[in-house]
DNA sequence: ACTATTTCCTGGATGC
DNA sequence: TGCATCCAGGAAATAG
């Protein structure tokens, strides 16, 4: 559900709040689902870095890490990722995992913290007393004494790590209209599935194509192939148009965003409701 | 190289 | 009210 638009408003979010704060401990839920790297590797390559920035590419969400010029100095501490119960706060996991077994990515001078919410995951930055929601799958402890948590009770999200991340396929803000229409030319499959394939277009998901495919009055289940050069230009206006028109409503309805607990809650974009989040007030 | 189908998950909705 | 079943839906895995 978080699509394009959706991950974007969180990107601006996040970047404006933990920009350049630094990740002192990071503990780990038991749930493999949610870990596409190895939980120790993600654990190494996270903590003592600094956000340098958040990107988003399609819908991944890009942390940009900078290593801390304190090199690890072969911690030893047991790590205790993965034997924490959920339910109990996670505390006190700092130097987990350190030391000899450390990846190659995690010494490496530009690591990456990607994460894909699926469907149902949430990133919040809230105050270290907060409660700890069910579902929270990972935590991050910042230098500036909040934490970065990552919520997803569905478990479809994912959390990896990487050295140079590739999100694969072309970004709907930036194609021009002839390469847009090559993407697709030569495709039997229907239309909108072709628009949700991420590797051909990435960061359309459900929503947005239909509302596009919508808007340009073609019907989805059109084989690409079949659709004209008009078509394909006319898809490709309301493809922006309608990403555009949905980053603009959900930067003005998250920006501000704080829940009753006073805490900086952060949640999606313009469908906050149908997810069951609070509105904003 | 493509395309179509299945699978993973939980909570909310529906049905009896 | 309670319990079973269905459904959502992105993308990786599997099959054709």
């Amino acid at each position: 559900m978080p699509e394009l638009p959706e991950v974007e408003t969180i990107v601006r979010g996040l970047a404006s709040r933990i920009t350049g704060d630094e990740i002192e401990s990071v503990w780990l839920g038991q749930k493999k689902e949610p870990l596409k790297s190895p939980a120790q590797e993600i654990a190494v390559t996270l903590e003592h870095s600094r956000i340098a920035a958040v990107r988003r590419m399609g819908k991944h969400i890009v942390f940009d890490l900078e290593r801390n010029s304190v090199e690890r100095r072969g911690l030893s501490a047991r790590g205790r990722i993965g034997q924490t119960a959920v339910r109990k706060k996670p505390e006190a996991i700092p130097q987990a995992w350190a030391g000899k077994s450390a990846p190659r990515s995690a010494n490496s001078a530009n690591a990456q913290w990607i994460v894909h919410l699926g469907m149902t995951g949430r990133l919040q930055i809230c105050p270290p007393e907060a409660e700890i929601e069910k579902h929270t799958h990972a935590v991050l402890k910042l230098a500036s004494g909040r934490e970065l948590r990552f919520v997803d009770p569905r478990r479809f999200g994912r959390l990896s790590v990487s050295a140079a991340f590739d999100a694969g396929g072309i970004e709907p803000l930036e194609v021009d209209p002839h390469r847009f229409m090559e993407l697709f030319r030569a495709r039997k499959t229907p239309i909108k599935s072709a628009l949700l394939n991420q590797e051909l277009l990435r960061g359309v998901g459900n929503i947005y194509a239909d509302e596009s495919l919508f808007r340009a009055g073609i019907r989805p289940r059109r084989r690409a192939a079949t659709i004209t050069r008009e078509q394909f230009a006319k898809l490709h206006s309301s493809i922006k148009d309608v990403l555009q028109e949905a980053i603009a409503l959900g930067g003005s309805s998250i920006s501000n965003y704080v829940d009753a607990d006073g805490e900086e809650g952060f949640f999606h974009g313009p469908r906050s409701r149908e997810w069951g989040c609070a509105p904003p007030g």
